[in-house]
DNA sequence: TAAATTCATGACACCGGTGTCATAATGTCA
DNA sequence: TGACATTATGACACCGGTGTCATGAATTTA
């Protein structure tokens, strides 16, 4: 045999058509007992598989989802966030649960992706990953949307599709951050975050915490308010400007782990002992969390059950069902640093 | 538009035919500027993109490698390995900048899947990533060879191919522990890994340990050494039984990070201090590992480096161009654990 | 026993590109 | 000006499967 076998190799071995061939190995219920059988001896000795770009050529689907994930445009080449590291590792599996594959690609928030894998036949739906300034992402949405594209998105909202999303309820997580401070009676918080609503999930964190801790009769305090993006350098700058300006605090709640942890840096740099003088709290529950020191109290988004959510929903999609919006519970896990 | 533009849709409108239409996009020379222009502004505004599925069927070719990612079998869905997770974060970005695709997928060791990515035209090379008993697979490695299958494999050795492995020199990295103990006067040293041959990798760690030790007349107990696979759970469990059974010794080598973070907090709970009583040094510097208390001491293998050599070797042997065994150089990181 | 139904298979167009060969037009040189 | 090279293009087979339709044999029904 020279190159790889065909079906028509199967079919001259066999004694019969190529059709014959190709029923058989998709195990139609057209073809004999006895032929197929002896197809299938055939191909497993001649270590036949089926070409997919054929196969997908005439069927238009290609059983492979893509990934894209896009990073915050600071984050230089050396990490990828490890929460997003987490989310590719239970989409993966997921995929391969259901048979698909995974096409995994990063992107720059800016670059022209939209549609590429699926208009190119790569992928028969998008999953889109990421944080960051998910408002620019609208008009892209909307290309998706106007050239029937399927995807969904993680934390990112696409108007008037609330179905496309699947995200954890950040303002229930923020909620659970404030009561955790309340019940421990640290009721003079900072937050450090992107309060603005340039990033929603951020900005859902926060209003939970904020509104939470409002219906205790605890106010916040806007000077105690620090930007960060979810990086440790970020929020270890972030915490150090805060001290720098003087600024007391008993409470300090990040938006996301990593930045807690930048946090805590900077807070032991300045003899601040967490959690005696300031408890920390983060959000995603990364493997890191239970690590550092002290470990870090946090709210966990379940990364497992996220992406298989994310790949059930595009497959539903991409069959054509409906689909719901769907919201996952954050659940907090205490630990030492609180 | 009813479906999807294609080339013909292209032609239509240009004025030309399809086969113009298909060369104007691939920038053949062969094709005039003005018409070569007239295409690609049609085929921007129809939104075209070539049809990878027949693209690749022609060329036999399709612009991707894949991934599989071998997990141990113990280490249940849970968590994957950050190690692995790392290279293949790496690999992604190394893959993008060659303009390939990756496909990801997860495999148990057991499995089928020699080849199937690569005679099924899904992808044109194939990426073996993982730990454990690389010896069941050399009948597959085999099976691969045969079938000209072009691969490469992070870790495990070929059998007489050792221009299809990139790894870290892990008997290097070894002998870097045991310098870094010797220069530090703990000579009563324990290692915890596999010191079989059933991981090579964790096998090299250790003879380069043993050997650089004897280089200084110093001598490791059998007693003191335990075996673990890749998991805190693990190294947890193997160091709790050296220490049940009275074992003493000032220094402890771990052949992983999370082998070492599961020594430490054994060693933790029997009230043994890190580095006072014991110093600890692990492998990989996976980013928990600067975040653990105390930060700990590893050998580094640098996973871009890695990530980028595994594409690049592989593209190689996709060209077939010759390929060199690789081998790359450790790095010890001084922490506070030792 | 003729007609209808079921079963198993083959012939063939088709998916949407790419590569080869043929062809026409224009330019170059002896 | 005839021979030859160069440039730009079209026609067409081909990659390796899948789906539809046609066909013939075996079986059931009227």
């Amino acid at each position: 045999m020279k190159g790889k076998a065909t079906s028509f190799d199967i079919a001259h071995y066999a004694g019969v058509s190529q059709s014959t061939v190709s029923r058989a190995l998709r195990n139609s219920h057209l073809v004999n007992e006895e032929t197929r059988k002896r197809v299938f001896d055939i191909a497993k000795k001649l270590n036949y598989k089926v070409d997919k770009n054929a196969s997908n050529l005439r069927t238009q689907q290609s059983s492979t989802l893509a990934l894209l994930l896009f990073e915050d445009p600071t984050s230089d080449e050396s990490q990828i966030n490890p929460f997003f590291l987490a989310m590719l590792g239970s989409i993966t599996r997921a995929c391969a649960k259901e048979g698909y594959d995974l096409l995994v690609s990063f992107q720059s928030a800016s670059a022209d992706w939209q549609a590429d894998y699926e208009d190119s036949h790569r992928a028969d739906g998008i999953i889109l990953l990421g944080y960051g300034d998910y408002i620019d992402y609208q008009p892209k949405f909307n290309t998706l949307l106007e050239q029937n594209t399927k995807f969904v998105c993680w934390g990112a909202t696409v108007d008037n599709r609330p179905d496309l999303t699947v995200c954890c309820d950040n303002y229930g997580g923020g909620k659970l951050a404030a009561e955790h401070f309340i019940a421990h009676s640290r009721t003079d918080c900072a937050f450090i975050g992107d309060a603005s609503d340039h990033s929603p999930e951020f900005f859902s964190r926060f209003q939970g915490f904020k509104d939470e801790l409002l219906a205790n009769n605890v106010k916040i305090n806007e000077r105690k308010m620090a930007n960060a993006i979810s990086t440790e350098e970020s929020g270890y700058h972030a915490t150090r400007s805060l001290i720098a300006n003087n600024i007391k605090f008993n409470a300090l709640f990040a938006a996301s782990d990593l930045i807690a942890i930048g946090a805590i840096r900077a807070l032991k740099e300045a003899n601040i002992n967490v959690p005696k003088d300031v408890a920390v709290v983060g959000f995603d529950n990364i493997a890191i969390a239970s690590y550092v020191n002290p470990p870090l109290t946090t709210i966990e988004q379940n990364t497992t059950v996220a992406g298989q959510m994310l790949v059930e929903n595009l497959l539903k999609l991409i069959r054509g069902e409906e689909v719901q919006s769907t919201l996952l519970a954050p659940i907090l896990i205490p630990r030492r640093s609180s």
